[in-house]
DNA sequence: GACAGCCATCCTACCAGAAGGTAGGCATTA
DNA sequence: TAATGCCTACCTTCTGGTAGGATGGCTGTC
C-alpha cells in the first residue's frame, strides 16, 4: 500500500476488503498479503479482528462526521447539500474506489457482528439520520424544500433510498444505475418541478 | 427442525443463517446443530457449500416468482399489488421470521460471492425489477399510478428502498422503520393525495 | 412369503488448509 | 535503555470436504 503508517494501511486495505465482503469476508492473512506485512504483525497493531474493525468503524464515523460538519460550512442550501452528499457516493461508485458505505455494509451482517462493531455501525445510522434529518427540516422551513411527511420519515427514506441504490449498483454491476435511483430522488425534494404535470 | 424432508430442513435452516450473516457468516457446523444431523450428512445433500447456496437461492428464486405470479392472479388494482408486496415483508420483518431478502443480503456481498451464486442473485434483482416496472407502466397506462420518471426508472427507486428500509430495520433494531419508509413511497405514487399541500 | 440385492440416508473417523491468536527474538529508533 | 515494529515459529479451533461402514426400506425373483 502507501509508505504512510503500516497501520493506516492495515485500516485502509481492511476497509477495501470490508467493503468487497463484510465482516466475514477477509481474514487478517488477506491483508497481510495486500500490505506485505506478517499476519503477526497485524496483531502487533490490532491486538483482534474485533479491535481492527471497532478502530475502522470509529475512524469512518469521524470522517463521515467531518464531512457533515465541512458541508455545513461550505454549503449554505440544504438541497445542494444533498446533492454534494449524493454526488460524493455516486464518484466513489464510479470509480469503484469505495463502492459501498461500510457502514451499510456491516449493517446488513448486524446479527453476527461482535457487539462492539455493531453498537459503532447502530450509532453511524443515528448520526447520518439526523443530519439527514436537520438538512430536509432546514430547507423545508427556508421553503427551498418540499416535503410530504415529517423531516424524520423523510430523512429515512432519502438513507434507505441511498443505501438501496448502492445495493441495485452493485446487483447490477452497474454505476449508472445509482444516478438513475438518487436523480429523481432529489428532483422530488426540489420546488419548483411538478410531479403532476403527467 | 420440522419433520418433512431433511434436505429441506437444510435449506430452511441455511436460508435463515444467510439472512443473518451471509454467505461466510455460517458453516456446515452450524446447520449441523440445528438440523440435529451430523457434517458428513449434509454433504451427502449437498456435496460442496456452493451447491447448497445456490440451490437455495434457485428455490428462493422460484418461491418470487411464482408469488408475483400469485399476485398477478390474485390482484387486479397495480397499487394494491405494490401495497401487498411491500406489506409482505413489513410482516416478515415485524415478525423475524425472515428479516431480509435472501437475494438482497447476498447481493451485498456479491465481489466475494462463489459465481455460480452470483448468477443467481443478479438475476433476482433483473426479475423484479422487471415486475415492478411492468406494474408500475401499466398503473400509470390505467391511471391508477402517478409516475414521475420513467416506469424502469420508478421501478428501481422502488426497489432501492425497500431494500434499504431492510437495512435500515435491522440497523435501529426496529421493524416499525419499515413501515416508516415504505408507507409513503406508496402514497406519493397514489393519485388523490396532494403533496404539495403542505 | 422368503430372500437377495440395491440404494438412500446417516453415521464415525479422518484430512488439509485456513482461521485468529500467542511467544519470543531481533533490529532500529527515541 | 527502552520502546516500537516486524519477524519466525507455533498453537488451537474451525473450515469445507472425503472415505468407508452401518442401517433400513424398497424392489424383483423364486
Amino acid at each position: 500500500m502507501s509508505n504512510l503508517s503500516t497501520s493506516d494501511d492495515i485500516l485502509a486495505c481492511a476497509r477495501s476488503l470490508i467493503v468487497a465482503g463484510g465482516y466475514n469476508g477477509f481474514s487478517y492473512a488477506d491483508i497481510a498479503d495486500v500490505v506485505g506485512i506478517r499476519k503477526a504483525s497485524i496483531h502487533h497493531h490490532f491486538p483482534s479482528k474485533v479491535d481492527l474493525v471497532r478502530t475502522l468503524v470509529a475512524r469512518y464515523r469521524e470522517e463521515a462526521q467531518a464531512g457533515m460538519a465541512n458541508l455545513e460550512l461550505q454549503i449554505s442550501n440544504p438541497l445542494e447539500q444533498l446533492r454534494f452528499y449524493v454526488g460524493y457516493w455516486e464518484a466513489c461508485i464510479a470509480d469503484a474506489s469505495a463502492p459501498f458505505c461500510v457502514c451499510a455494509l456491516l449493517a446488513s451482517q448486524l446479527p453476527v457482528l461482535p457487539e462492539e462493531v455493531g453498537l459503532e455501525v447502530r450509532a453511524h445510522f443515528r448520526s447520518l439520520s439526523k443530519w439527514l434529518t436537520s438538512v430536509l427540516e432546514r430547507g423545508a422551513r427556508q421553503g427551498q424544500l418540499r416535503l410530504t411527511s415529517t423531516p424524520r420519515a423523510e430523512a429515512e427514506a432519502f438513507m434507505a433510498t441511498v443505501h438501496g441504490a448502492m445495493l441495485t449498483a452493485r446487483a447490477y454491476g452497474d454505476p449508472k444505475i445509482f444516478a438513475v435511483v438518487t436523480g429523481p430522488l432529489l428532483e422530488r425534494l426540489a420546488p419548483g418541478t411538478i410531479p403532476d404535470l403527467k
